[in-house]
DNA sequence: GTGGTCTAGACCACG
DNA sequence: GTGGTCTAGACCACT
């Protein structure tokens, strides 16, 4: 199987309550973070996202658009939308303290939910595998 | 110690995109499933809960009244706000929605500040192991 | 005259060919350059803009959202919009490059049409005024 | 020096948010106004205008089939297009319009970055008296 | 009354 | 064909 055949593919979940072009964000920002997606790839076309989804192509078009204005992504009129070059991370004490943040915060909210720590972490390895 | 001791908590992530109203549904449907609010549980009043999260007491207000529709919890006026009697289906299916989510929601996050999905399964098994 | 009866107030030049979403970013970037905004100021509202400047309420809703993204504005559901507080700037090696850079590209660009540095400085003067 | 050998330079501003095909419009009408270009003199070829800045022939093409229709420059095909023999009144608000917009689309650039208006122009003084 | 999300659909800009 | 801007209008979320 050929690296280029891959094919990202967003999906909606409509009864989670989180807004479509939020859940489209965040499948981006996942798939950078899991290594599904990398620097140069092309995500799909406005249009294609919005037929597949059977969404408007506006609700499309502000979520690439808000991903390009945060850098994670570079659109080329008339050409397509990529994943842009990762920026230079900051300084090493403040990500690792991040990084702890994160971690603590995601512990707390599964206990609140009422799953275990070790569920989220096979979720997680599962989204990676994809 | 007493079982009405115990003091159910809502936590709010503003950083999710989920409603306000809704978080709080979720985590007492979730406190439910998973056993942490029994029948006859007592859910923290409306002006407590907006005095704890900072919020308006018309969100709480909505999130109750919504439970309540929904047959989950009973509101005795003057009372207090119980979990109802009648059998909640521990729904597998939200359950399951929830944790994708959840799990969605954190690489998204992880993307966001430049960490990958592995780095963050590390730190959650290393604060599982401390 | 009391500094709060001051209104800020957007004007559109609609013979310019720049997006409309965009005059306003810049006149809300403008006006904190020049002072005539600060830090808590309230802008006006999105359905205020519309009606003064006959626009559709989405196009304004636009442009205060991209403000925010960049972190030059807070969005208060419910409340209304503020100038947000001043990020700490970079180290000032940087600045003073991107202070250059950007003074001698504004005098190429003057160059370029036609005008004088010194008529730009005093428009620029006229606007700091207003 | 001969007149001939005069060359007339197109910039594009990609940080300005006006269209391309409008920049190259301004500037052979703020070069007329300015008098660095008259009549007879002759325009770049589109496709040198094109590989100069990087951009789609078309883009320089329909500049041009509009500057034409305007009757301000004469295209001979086969041979060149020229700046029209027709008196172009100088139309001054036009001017002020574009002074205007440059000195705001700097200001708000210099609020981007976090500068001050005044910090600009003593930027520019600066180097004027250089 | 404040901002927020989404749809439908028109028309423009660029390659 | 690609992305971009704007309008009109509905319905939702929050104070």
């Amino acid at each position: 199987m050929s690296r280029a055949s891959r094919v990202f593919a967003f999906r909606l979940d409509p009864a989670s309550g989180v807004p479509v072009y939020r859940q489209l964000i965040d499948q981006v920002q996942a798939g950078i973070a899991s290594g599904s997606l990398a620097s140069g790839d092309q995500l799909p076309t406005v249009r294609q996202v919005a037929v597949d989804l059977a969404i408007n192509p506006n609700t499309v078009m502000r979520a690439y658009r808000e991903l390009e204005i945060r850098g994670v992504i570079d659109t080329e009129h008339g050409t397509g939308t990529f994943i842009a070059d990762r920026k230079q991370p900051r300084d090493s004490a403040e990500r690792a303290r991040q990084l702890e943040q994160l971690a603590t915060e995601f512990a707390a909210r599964a206990g609140t939910l009422g799953f275990t720590v070790q569920q989220l972490i096979e979720k997680l390895q599962e989204k990676g595998r994809k």
